[in-house]
DNA sequence: TTATTATATTAGGTCATCCTTATAATATCA
DNA sequence: TGATATTATAAGGATGACCTAATATAATAA
């Protein structure tokens, strides 16, 4: 029988899409959410003054939005059951990385508690999912993050791929392709003026990327020893 | 993002539920449907005449419903999945066979076909279920069935149980609890009068079971050696 | 064959989630 | 400060999946 939930699917994409951007720039503009989902501002504006009713997030005005502690605590637990399905599906199930984290998408809002924290104890509490980020913890914790943006590096300078923000299969894939993917030592090369793409040495092949792009890796800088 | 389906759920929960009560009796009750899901008669008519625009089903007013090929197919997909995920839950996460029922019904509507596949080779192909009850082939057939309901066996006869057909988890909750399950021997030791409850023996224990109850056990009778 | 029961349909509603179009309010920059 | 751009809200609709109550029709059993 198909259960009620108390909530739909659609209501964690929100909470977790609103997690996922604070940490860019806190509040989360609404335009942003919706962007994100594909959706119209003004869809994502019901739904936020519906979330808000049910005290997951507080609205600012013209400013954006926040989660509250419950909400993070919800979006937190969303994104633990994601990551966990694309640690499975990677390495369980031998899924290319760069594919997972859609299928992951759709499980995620199908996952009872009892599955998900089975699924932890058997792929024995992973740190990080495929992607390198890291995975909430069953309370509902996201652990501290480090490393820095990509984007933030100077010509010279070097560090390791921590992670790559899941923002869209297509931003993985195209990293992927570049040989962009969390353990791999890079180093920027050039910046072009104006704010222009950086160049990247991974191994031994140089790739440019857009500013954009960068945003979304983040590296363990190392010590400059230029 | 939350992708959209060219059918909800929903859909799939009414394909799946006529292809399992099909095989009790055929044509399907519109009524029997609705029971089974838990909704209005109302409701479940208005979903099948749905279906049956799209040619998934073929409605006899008064008679009931029956699969169209490509319904079948269809259903058969969703048990596969339903019952892939049920070995995983049991066999890789050590969930209870008697709870796995609910959990997978709710990851069947999410998981993409590249991801049943991945999980068909990573649990090598298993033939059945954790109930004993066939997968079908990825291409959407259903693998023959064996054996006999139990309600059928008379004082006497012995067999061993061969599957547990999954209508509720309360039912295969039942069943455990009295030891029922697949693979073990029994013996019909007595049918009260009129229709009543049969008793069966299960290693050393008796315990009494009700028709409804013993009409969703199959068995592989053996032959009568008295 | 008729009365009873089972099944189907019609009409009118609810709820969640999305939409477009139009207007109002605020922010920001020149 | 005033003009422009961004953000919010209001109004009206659509869709899928459900509901109840009332009515119509077919099947079945006395």
């Amino acid at each position: 029988m198909v259960q009620k939930r108390f909530f739909g699917s659609s209501a964690e994409m929100y909470l977790k899409t609103i997690a996922e951007l604070a940490h860019e720039r806190e509040p989360v503009p609404v335009t942003s959410v919706a962007d994100r989902l594909g959706i119209s501002t003004v869809s994502a504006s019901e739904m936020i003054h519906r979330l808000e009713d049910r005290k997951f997030v507080k609205h600012r005005p013209y400013k954006g939005v926040y989660l509250t502690a419950e909400g993070r605590r919800k979006a937190n637990g969303v994104i633990r059951r994601q990551r966990l399905w694309e640690c499975f599906l990677t390495n369980g199930l031998g899924i290319p990385w760069e594919h997972v984290h859609d299928f992951a998408c759709q499980l995620e809002h199908a996952t009872d508690p009892v599955v998900t924290e089975a699924l932890a104890d058997y792929l024995e509490h992973p740190a990080t999912c495929p992607h390198g980020n890291p995975i909430p913890t069953a309370d509902g914790e996201m652990p501290a993050l480090e490393g820095v943006p990509l984007v933030n590096l100077m010509p010279g300078e070097k560090g390791v791929i921590l992670r790559i923000h899941p923002v869209s299969e297509e931003l993985v894939k195209h990293l992927d392709e570049r040989g962009i993917s969390p353990g791999r030592e890079i180093e920027v090369t050039e910046i072009a003026p104006f704010n222009g793409p950086q160049s990247i040495e991974v191994g031994d092949e140089i790739h440019v990327l857009g500013r954009e792009v960068a945003a979304h890796v983040m590296v363990q800088q190392a010590a400059d020893t230029r």
